[in-house]
DNA sequence: ATACCGTCTTTTTTT
DNA sequence: AAGACGGTAT
């Protein structure tokens, strides 16, 4: 491989790097992933063994991406048993080969957050405590938080109690909610999120001889974004990597944004006290903005404390101004946007597709959707609801789950939501509790409903109709062979599902319109992967998240999304709107920070600014409103961004706005030819 | 006890 | 657009 063609000088050293703990600290636009490629390359190259080689990522499209680009190297054959994917996937995959070892079994399904914040609710409810005290979405929030720590519910009050942000009571009960929400995850024989990360942990260290099988496989352990593993993950790639000691591991400590999510920002500050031995590389030149872009980003994260010694730079000339923009409102400030896009389009020689809007928050969007179709401006919105988050999709999705895992009783829970009338959330907790204490399963308790109290006669006909029609079709369904898309299809007829569940919905066309091509996304799974199961499909779909799906467009559009999910893309123009006090920084940052419960987070808000700045090639722009309508219609005034305070002035534009100089007044066409394209 | 309807609010970020 | 809430009908 002829490396000094495609890499500059710190690039080949970080691919040369074949052996003992490496960190590569690399900035925006440094050529990390391509780092990280050819090292792999480079391995395999020097007769490694594919199947040694392990790579971790975080999101899917990281993951794909790097395959697609090794495989573009060294073609598809010659990868053949290496693994690489996201923490979660791959470690499914480790647990699907030990199931039985952490108490679950064949079918065994993912519930994601919606899901477990259900669970988390109908626990409060059936434990009697006071909703308001105990909100289901906070106890979510904390038992994760303790999950990704590897913290068991005994240990929560010892752990929290002393961080007092509440009772030394509220962390016990909280204790005794997390603990019976990992015996109804054990019940309905699934996991969340976390357990995918928590129970490989426990599986190595209750079998040591698994994990001595994995420590053999993966010699080479490589980990992307490294800054972005939480304890957990963390303690994942260092067991499997402990005893040859070959972790690459490549990160941008500038780019930690994931802080709400348990990532620990010090693992990769501190990786050279964990690896002693470490060699540091540092890829500090930047191919892909101009000097503008990176001199004003280098000067906003220059204001956080918690940072790597580390500079960007590059050989691109200053380029355009970045261009700060002040709006009357949102509504002018995304016609503003539209106006800008019309312009560089139509006289700057720029594609739609050339442009990105990013905003803090989701909700942001909503003016530029507004504004976007009057203006003519094709967009495709990234993130946002996702078709599997339909809800059409999710009760149909629910439905499929009792297929797989007769044992979900969320699952069941929504179908009564759905099917068995007059029985709501207190009548369904009642059964529940029958089930458990007579140690029988729901269904049983529904050959006699009256056994439970509080159902008579008539809901009791209700119910065992129920159960006959539903539940024992679902029960004869899962026994009968048929490929998997037919099943679903009977499946759909069987329930009826057009006039029970859509019908009732409303909007009828179109939930018709996407719970079809949700058939057709199960036909096309199936044909493209031939000896798959439904179980597999529901898996790889939890797995996603629904994203992924969506998103192979070559469509020339502009791409309107969250600055959390623009990292690692780059757009030739970039805008970033509502850059201001409350949403970037975001309000709830702020009140953490002032809370104290963590006192880094305006610091990680500056490291998102700092992800979305850094995101744009060529053409910066910011923007923000002086006042929107607030609570109850009433106007309000918005503040800058204290951000925006940081960063310098010469390097801008700010000829549209005089909030943070009044004398500065540049022309946006004053050099035309600094904005075009080519 | 539950369903249903209208009104209001409320949106952090993701596997 | 979907949840949360509060009131009314069953």
């Amino acid at each position: 491989m002829d490396l000094a063609r495609f890499l500059n000088t710190e690039q080949q050293k970080a691919v040369r790097a074949l052996e003992g703990p490496v960190l590569v600290l690399a900035g925006a636009g440094s050529g990390k992933t391509r780092a990280l490629t050819y090292r792999t390359a480079r391995l395999i190259d020097n007769g490694v063994d594919p199947a040694n080689i392990l790579t971790l990522t975080f999101t899917n499209k990281a993951a794909d991406d790097m395959k697609g680009k090794i495989v573009k190297l060294l073609g598809k054959e010659r990868i053949k048993g290496m693994w690489l994917g996201t923490f979660h996937s791959i470690c499914l995959r480790i647990l699907r080969d030990n199931l039985a070892r952490v108490n679950r079994s064949e079918g065994c399904l993912i519930y994601d957050t919606t899901d477990s914040v259900d669970i988390i609710e109908d626990i409060i409810l059936e434990f009697g405590l006071d909703d308001l005290e105990y909100e289901a979405k906070i106890a979510y929030n904390i038992i994760q938080k303790a999950k990704m720590e590897l913290i068991a519910p005994e240990f929560l009050i010892k752990e929290y109690a002393r961080e007092n942000k509440g009772s030394q009571h509220y962390y016990q009960v909280l204790s005794r909610i997390y603990q019976e929400y990992e015996r109804v995850l054990l019940n309905n024989n699934s996991f969340d999120f976390n357990d995918l990360i928590k129970k490989t942990i426990e599986l190595f260290s209750k079998y040591p001889e698994i994990l001595r099988e994995y420590q053999n496989r993966f010699k080479y352990v490589q980990v992307d974004e490294y800054q972005d593993v939480n304890h957990a993950q963390y303690q994942i790639t260092s067991l499997l990597s402990e005893p040859e000691g070959n972790i690459f591991v490549v990160g941008d400590d500038w780019q930690g944004i994931y802080g709400f999510r348990g990532a620990d920002i010090k693992n990769i500050l501190e990786f050279e006290k964990d690896y002693p031995r470490a060699e540091i590389i540092k890829l500090e030149q930047n191919y892909r903005s101009t000097n503008n872009i990176i001199s004003v980003s280098n000067q906003l994260i220059s204001n956080n404390k918690q940072n790597k010694e580390k500079t960007a730079w590059t050989k691109e000339g200053d380029g355009a101004p970045i261009f700060l923009t002040r709006a009357k409102n949102p509504q002018v400030e995304a016609a503003y946007v539209a106006r800008r896009i019309n312009d560089l389009v139509n006289h700057y020689n720029y594609s739609y597709k050339d442009i990105a809007v990013l905003c803090r928050t989701n909700f942001q969007s909503h003016y530029i959707q507004q504004v976007f179709p009057r203006s003519h401006i094709p967009y495709q919105l990234i993130g946002g609801v996702s078709f599997f988050d339909r809800q059409e999709i999710r009760y149909f999705i629910n439905y499929l789950r009792l297929l797989v895992n007769p044992e979900d009783g969320l699952a069941l829970k929504r179908l009564f939501r759905i099917e068995a009338d007059g029985v709501g959330d207190v009548l369904l907790s009642e059964i529940n509790r029958y089930a458990r204490e007579h140690k029988i399963q729901v269904a049983d308790v529904l050959a006699d409903p009256t056994r439970v109290k509080g159902i008579g006669e008539k809901k009791a006909a209700n119910l065992i109709e129920f159960k006959l029609r539903v539940l024992d079709g679902i029960r004869g369904l899962r026994k009968m062979k048929m490929p998997f898309p037919r099943k679903a299809l009977q499946l759909y007829e069987l329930i009826d599902f057009e006039n029970n569940v859509i019908n009732e919905l409303g909007n009828t066309a179109e939930r018709l319109k996407y719970i079809n091509f949700f058939m057709e996304d199960i036909h096309n799974y199936h044909k493209y992967n031939p000896g798959s199961t439904l179980y597999d499909y529901l898996l790889i779909n939890e797995l996603l998240g629904g994203q992924d799906e969506l998103e192979e467009d070559n469509t020339d559009s502009v791409k309107v999304m969250t600055a959390h999910s623009a990292k690692g893309l780059e757009f030739p123009v970039v805008f970033i709107i509502a850059v201001e006090e409350d949403v970037f920084p975001h309000q709830k940052s702020l009140e953490e920070a002032a809370a104290g419960s963590n006192p880094y987070a305006v610091e990680e808000e500056r490291r998102l600014l700092y992800v979305a700045m850094t995101r744009a090639e060529k053409i910066l722009f910011m923007s923000f409103s002086q006042r929107k309508s607030g609570n109850n219609g009433e106007e309000k005034e918005v503040k800058p961004s204290r951000f925006l305070y940081e960063l310098p002035v010469e390097r801008m534009d700010l000829s549209s706005v005089d909030i943070l100089r009044k004398s500065r007044r540049l022309q946006f066409k004053k050099d035309p030819t600094i904005l075009k394209k080519n």
